[in-house]
DNA sequence: CACCTCACTTGCTCCAGGAAAGTATGACCG
DNA sequence: CGGTCATACTTTCCTGGAGCAAGTGAGGTG
């Protein structure tokens, strides 16, 4: 990744995904994206991020294969979308990972709450990042709800779309 | 903190972890420090940062309280030290999860191979990051091991260590 | 007391990030 | 068929952190 130095080819598997992971936006746009928000602005206005570096990272994100560029046809015109690759879903267990281990040594802000993992597919909240800690069945996206009790909301995930539609 | 604009007060554990750990030098020291690399020079040489960013680093990690540091009588001097607190230690089921990430989305560079995570107290591989894939228990850091062909070493991991020496 | 080691700090240049404004494309509207 | 709007960027400008190299200061050593 041309951001940084180079660290597509250390051997140490951590060391390679950070060369990807290692930067705070790559995480939120994915996350974005895996909620739904597959558009520039939709993506932008969720996270903060300004135009110049969501373009140069959604570009980032398509050589990387995790995410895919397709043209939608909406109501009346044919927006741009991005969607998750298989790579880009299978960011899922970091993301919860990251998400645990905030809630539990970060401090929660005013007005926050705890964010629970459910694994819709036995309807038991998760304690683990990959695997459903009730009933054992690995976690996929398109099966999993973020609930917000800040927001009100219980989101469903969308998984990779690897096949256009 | 004080790098980038200042995500500790948002809603969203994500989010907030990403203030913390949205940097890819921080995860990178926290690996070598839970492999026992904790004095400034190792960690500098394993992991080639500079000494200027790594000396900054540090000061954060401790007023984030991810590390302590303490000063270690050795051979015939003291050293500065720096520990995992049980907020570092903790940090072990998101490197799982990015290195079975980069394992299985990035592609392997020359003489690299597969690095397998070991639960020390079963014997057993894990395939997920944060509870042991064969025998069902949270993986420790202390029980962990990992195995890297390339190095020819299985290296255990070591835990938090909260309480002074 | 000159010298060494360790753990930083300082200075310098360069490039990425953030904000705001500009631009290209296509759609719809009269 | 020219004007306007929405979308998805690109460009420009400024500031600040990254990376490199050299310097510094506190202990300890011969």
């Amino acid at each position: 990744m041309p951001l940084r130095s180079d660290w597509s080819e250390e051997l140490c598997p951590v060391r390679r995904g950070l060369d990807v992971l290692g930067d705070p936006w790559i995480m939120l746009i994915m996350r974005d994206v895996l909620h739904g928000m597959t558009r520039f602005e939709q993506i932008r206005d969720s996270s903060g991020i300004s135009d110049a570096v969501l373009a140069r990272r959604l570009r980032l994100l398509v050589d990387e294969g995790l995410l895919r560029k397709v043209d939608y046809r909406g109501d009346r015109r044919t927006h741009a979308e991005y969607v998750a690759t298989e790579a880009g879903a299978d960011l899922l267990p970091i993301m919860h990972a990251v998400s645990m281990w905030a809630e539990k040594h970060t401090a929660l802000p005013e007005g926050g709450g705890h964010m629970a993992i459910v694994h819709e597919s036995c309807g038991s909240e998760t304690t683990s990042a990959d695997t459903c800690s009730a009933c054992g069945e690995p976690l996929r996206p398109d099966a999993v709800s973020w609930d917000k009790p800040w927001k009100h909301t219980r989101e469903r995930l969308v998984g990779a779309t690897d096949l256009p539609a």
